[in-house]
DNA sequence: TTGAAAGCGTTACCAA
DNA sequence: TTGGTAACGCTTTCAA
C-alpha cells in the first residue's frame, strides 16, 4: 500500500501551508483564488481524501447524529429513518443507524458506541431503557429524541403515540360495534406491541369481556406468515367475532386464513390491524387499520434536534404526541374512534 | 459541559499509567487482576467512553465497513442490510450505511465519506459508477463488493444476478404459456429495472411480439398504488392477456386494478411480479413471481469482505451469480423457466 | 506485566 | 488572506 496521502502532501504540492489547504477544502471562498486553484490540482493529482477520524479529533464535532432502532427489517422503521436521512443529509449531518434488535442491553452497547463516536445528538425508538443507558443518555449532554411511544420521564424530547391508548381504542372500537368476543393476535413481545396489548386487556376488562382464550400469540417476529399460523390457534377454541391484530402483517395473515378456512371477512369475522402500511388498502378485502405516522414521527425527531443543535441549548425537554386514526375499510363494520378518556 | 473525561482521567484515578488503561479496556486479560479492577472501578465512576475518533486515527483502523443502497425505504434493502449487520456486527466490525437516492453523483459523494472515513471495505448496490467512483474505489486498495447485478468488470468481487435474463426469462415463461399481448410496467428507472425491461424488450423482439404500446410506465418510485395507476394506462389500447411487473408492488396494485374494473387474474389477464416480497404468496389471487435472494446476497457479500480483509489480500476479483427462481402461484397459469441459453 | 515517548492527521488559536 | 504552533485523545513502538 503506498503511503497514505495527507494534507501535507497537498500543502507541499502546492507549495502552501497545511492549514491553508484545510481552510480550502472546507471554506473556499475564503481562500485567493489562485491558492484555491493551485490546491484543488494537487488534490485531484493526488487522489487525496481526508481523514475524518482526524478532523473530529482536532475540531471536537463529529457532525453525525445517532440513530438506534431495534430493527432494519420492519419497513416502519425504514419510512421512519427515511425521513431522518432526508432531514440531516442536507445540512451536513452524517446518519449513524445501529440496530438494537430489541434487546435493552444491546442498546445500551449502542448508545456506548454513539457515544464514543461523539454523535451530537441521539434518536432512539422506544422510552424504555437500562438504568445506565439513561445515565449515559443524560450525562451526554446532547439532544436525546425517544419515539414511537409517550414516556413518563422523557430523558430530552419525546415524539411518539400512546400505544397502550391506540389498543385500548382500537378494541373499544370492535367493541362498540356489537362485538362480544373480540380476539388478540401477536407475535414478539415488543415495548410497544405489549403496550398495545395492555390497551386490548383493559378495554376488554372495562367491558367485562376479557378471557385469555381470546388471545394468541407466537413469540416470532411478525410476518404474514405468522399471522396465519397464530391465527390458526383458535380452531381449538373456537373463532372469536372479531380480532385486533397486532400490526398489518399478522392481520393480512390472520385474514387469508380465515378466508381459507372458509370464514367470510368481516361477515364471520372482523378483522383489524395496526400501522396502516400500504398493503393493507390493496388486500382483499381491504384491511381496516389503524394509522400511526412513521416518517412524519422521523421528520419531527429530526427536526427537534436540529433545532437544540443550532440553539446549542443541549437538553430541552417536551413531549409531542402525534396521534394515529382508525381507518375503516372493508375487513370491519364502519367504526369509529371512541373520544378523549 | 463539565470537561470530557479521558483515558488519563482513568489512569489517575486508577493510578496507573493511560496506556495500561487502554490495555485493560481492550484487550483485559493482559492487564494483572488488581488494576483492572481499579481501572474498571474508575471507568464506572467517571463514566468514561472512549473516543473513537481518537482511536482510529493512533490506530490507523476504523473497524467501520462501508455500505451504500439507492435507498432505505425499499424492503428488498432492508433485508439485504439486515444480513450485513448480522455477519458483520459480532465480529466487531462497525456498519455505516449511506443512501445513494438512486444517483451516481450522490454514489459517489458517498464512497468520499466512506473513505474518509477509512472504511476497511465497501459493498455497493450496483455496478455501474462514475468514472471517478470506480477510480476512488480500485486506489483505495480495500476489498469493494458489487451487489445485486453482474458486471463485465468488477472492480473486486461481484455478486448478484443477471437482471437482463430475469427479465428475459420472465417475459418468456408467458409467451411460452400461450400469451401474444405480453405488457409491461414499471415505474422510477432504476439499473436494476432498467436491465429487466431491456431483458423483457428482447424477449418480446426474439418473438416478433414487441409493440411499444404493450410498455407502460411512470416516473415515480414502486409503491402499490402506483402498480394501479400505471395499469390504468392500459384503458387507452386495450389490456394485454398478460403483464410481467419490474416488481411485486407494481403487480400487487396492478392485479388490483384489473379486478377493479372487472378483469379476472389470471383468466383474462395474467400478472407476473418479481422479487417475491412476502405479501405475494398472500395475496388474492396468489401472485406469481421471480424470487431474487437479497438475505442470502447480503450474507455472502458480507462474508466476502470478510474474507478478503482476514487474508489481508487487498481486492479478489471474483463473480458470483446468485441466480433467481420463477414462483408460479394463481396470477398466471403453470409455467416454467426456459433452460439456460 | 507495565510504562515513557512519539506520533496519528487534522483544526484552533494567535500572529503576521 | 496566510502561516506557525500547539493541541485533540488515543495507540504504537521500544524499554524496563
Amino acid at each position: 500500500m503506498s503511503r497514505k496521502i495527507t494534507l501535507d502532501d497537498v500543502a507541499k504540492l502546492a507549495r502552501v501551508s497545511p492549514i491553508t489547504v484545510s481552510r480550502a477544502l472546507r471554506n473556499p471562498q475564503i481562500v485567493s483564488e489562485e491558492l484555491r486553484l493551485r490546491i484543488d490540482n494537487a488534490v485531484k493529482k493526488l487522489g487525496y481524501v481526508p481523514n475524518i477520524a482526524a478532523s473530529r479529533l482536532a475540531s471536537a464535532r463529529s457532525h453525525a447524529i445517532g440513530v438506534i432502532v431495534p430493527t432494519l427489517y420492519n419497513v416502519i422503521f425504514s419510512e421512519y429513518l427515511q425521513a431522518l436521512h432526508e432531514v440531516f443529509l442536507p445540512v451536513g449531518f452524517q446518519v449513524v443507524v445501529v440496530n438494537s434488535r430489541y434487546s435493552l442491553e444491546e442498546e445500551e452497547n449502542a448508545v456506548r458506541t454513539l457515544l464514543g463516536q461523539r454523535v451530537e445528538a441521539i434518536i432512539v425508538v422506544g422510552v424504555n431503557h437500562t438504568d445506565l443507558t439513561r445515565r449515559l443518555l443524560q450525562q451526554s449532554r446532547i439532544p436525546v429524541i425517544e419515539t414511537f411511544q409517550l414516556a413518563q420521564e422523557p430523558i430530552g424530547i419525546n415524539i411518539g403515540l400512546d400505544q397502550v391508548r391506540a389498543g385500548y381504542d382500537a378494541t373499544s372500537s370492535l367493541i362498540k360495534a356489537g362485538y362480544r368476543r373480540v380476539g388478540f393476535l401477536m407475535g414478539n413481545r415488543d415495548e410497544r406491541a405489549t403496550e398495545r396489548r395492555r390497551g386490548y386487556e383493559r378495554a376488554m376488562e372495562d367491558a367485562g369481556l376479557a378471557s385469555p382464550s381470546l388471545m394468541k400469540s407466537q413469540q416470532q417476529s411478525s410476518s404474514i406468515a405468522l399471522g396465519a399460523r397464530v391465527m390458526a390457534q383458535f380452531k381449538q377454541d373456537g373463532f372469536p367475532e372479531a380480532v385486533f391484530c397486532i400490526d398489518d402483517n399478522l392481520a393480512l395473515g390472520a385474514m387469508q386464513e380465515c378466508m381459507r378456512l372458509g370464514l367470510r371477512v368481516p361477515d364471520d369475522i372482523a378483522i383489524l390491524g395496526f400501522h396502516d402500511l400500504e398493503f393493507a388498502a390493496f388486500a382483499s378485502p381491504t384491511l381496516s387499520s389503524i394509522a400511526t405516522h412513521r416518517y412524519e414521527m422521523g421528520k419531527i425527531a429530526a427536526e427537534q434536534a436540529l433545532r437544540l443543535l443550532n440553539r446549542g441549548a443541549g437538553t430541552g425537554q417536551d413531549v409531542i404526541d402525534i396521534g394515529y386514526e382508525l381507518v375503516c375499510r372493508q375487513s370491519t363494520p364502519d367504526m369509529s374512534i371512541a373520544g378523549p378518556g
